[in-house]
DNA sequence: AACATAAGTAGCCGATGACAACATTCAGTC
DNA sequence: GACTGAATGTTGTCATCGGCTACTTATGTT
């Protein structure tokens, strides 16, 4: 599973390449790493111009190898939006988990590093959240959704050790964990969809923690 | 602009008029009403295809024009995109407007109301909701923004009315109406994006209200 | 009736994703 | 070290798409 991530191969040889092939031209026919170039050129160009930009083409062209040769690793488009997304929401998972760990204080202040940290990501990943969160009719479904489940573990982790030490009621774990996630997730979009200014995601996001925590009722 | 022998003698007619002659056909030149027609086709293509498949020639061919006709009601396909969004923007609005007014009884159980209406809308018209919360960087935002706040109106009005009748905290009524908008929302996106199974979604709904109102602090 | 304008048509262009056939390299195996 | 099958990359092709320009036809105003 992790051995494509074994041969660790940096990007950087790619671009070299690219740069001296107009005097020695010795671009290899193997590129090395081709998928992992291909997912970092694809990330940075999804920051830059979004999802619909997103053409294979136009990523091997930057990357210096033949139109097809992205096929041998990413079939169909689909294939390399699934392969982004799951990345993404492994990422999200880490950056949760750590800001979670980030302090033994209370469980309150946790959460609220959590929702935060998903915050963050959030808008510094915009398009990547698109994706993480687009409509997945094909096949590819349930490899992004275990790697999501990534992403949800952290907050239900929290859930269960608050119901655990009676700073939260009892409930349906998962269900409690799966709802703070959407709440952070649907201001995130309100905020990339430009329904919402950017900088007020903070605010939001910190009101809709202590909103969850203490609920609206008087 | 010349004379109509022009025309007459132009090869090209006898084409076209092979085509015409295959039937009846009474195919106008002039449609009527293309752009309701775009409309209706593409919301039924969404439904049927997702966004990633809705192209406008397609829509042409289906209901009987040249392809470069759409371009007249819409002259890039993204603001065929922005016209179907604003229009379910205005729908949803409709639905929870219906759903709140649908009975003068308590405030939770109107607010109930609202989140079913929402979450229904949500599984009703997937790839619509999924258009809806798209990033949107082009000019078209101010347009579908204004007619977002058809959307979130009704849940901020409950907001104010709880306030004023002290069922609910004191706070920022925009806010809270936001938040809770985005939590039924993130959830029909969880929904939507296969991490979530869909039979899952009303009672996740209506732990998201109970959560909202009483809050998860014990 | 004349004419300006809205609405539809035809044809072209460049780009794309998908595919097939072919070439090169790599990794075992003998 | 040579052989061979599997990975990996390349070239060429195809249908489709969005977007553009030039042209044609209908509509409505005067």
């Amino acid at each position: 599973m992790l051995s494509s991530a074994t041969y660790v191969v940096n990007g950087n040889i790619s671009t070299s390449m690219r740069v001296m092939s107009s005097r020695t031209d010795q671009r290899q026919y193997h590129h090395g790493d081709l998928r992992a170039a291909l997912l970092k050129a694809a990330e940075s160009g999804l920051r830059a111009h979004g999802v619909a930009q997103l053409s294979l083409r136009d990523l091997a062209r930057e990357i210096g190898v033949s139109h097809a040769a992205p096929r041998r690793h990413f079939p169909e488009r689909q294939d390399l939006l699934d392969a982004l997304a799951k990345n993404g929401y492994t990422r999200l998972g880490e950056q949760i988990r750590d800001a979670v760990a980030r302090g033994d204080d209370g469980l309150a202040a946790r959460l609220r590093r959590a929702a935060s940290a998903f915050a963050h990501f959030a808008m510094d990943n915009p398009a990547l959240l698109e994706l993480m969160n687009a409509t997945k009719h094909r096949p590819g479904v349930p490899q992004v959704s275990r790697s999501a489940d990534v992403a949800f573990g952290p907050l239900v982790d929290l859930m269960r050790e608050g119901q655990e030490r009676r700073v939260l009621q009892g409930g349906p774990v998962e269900e409690i964990g799966l709802i703070l996630y959407a709440t952070i997730n649907g201001l995130a979009t309100l905020v990339n969809a430009g329904l919402v200014e950017a900088h007020r995601l903070d605010d939001l996001t910190d009101t809709a923690v202590n909103q969850f925590l203490r609920g609206a009722a008087p």
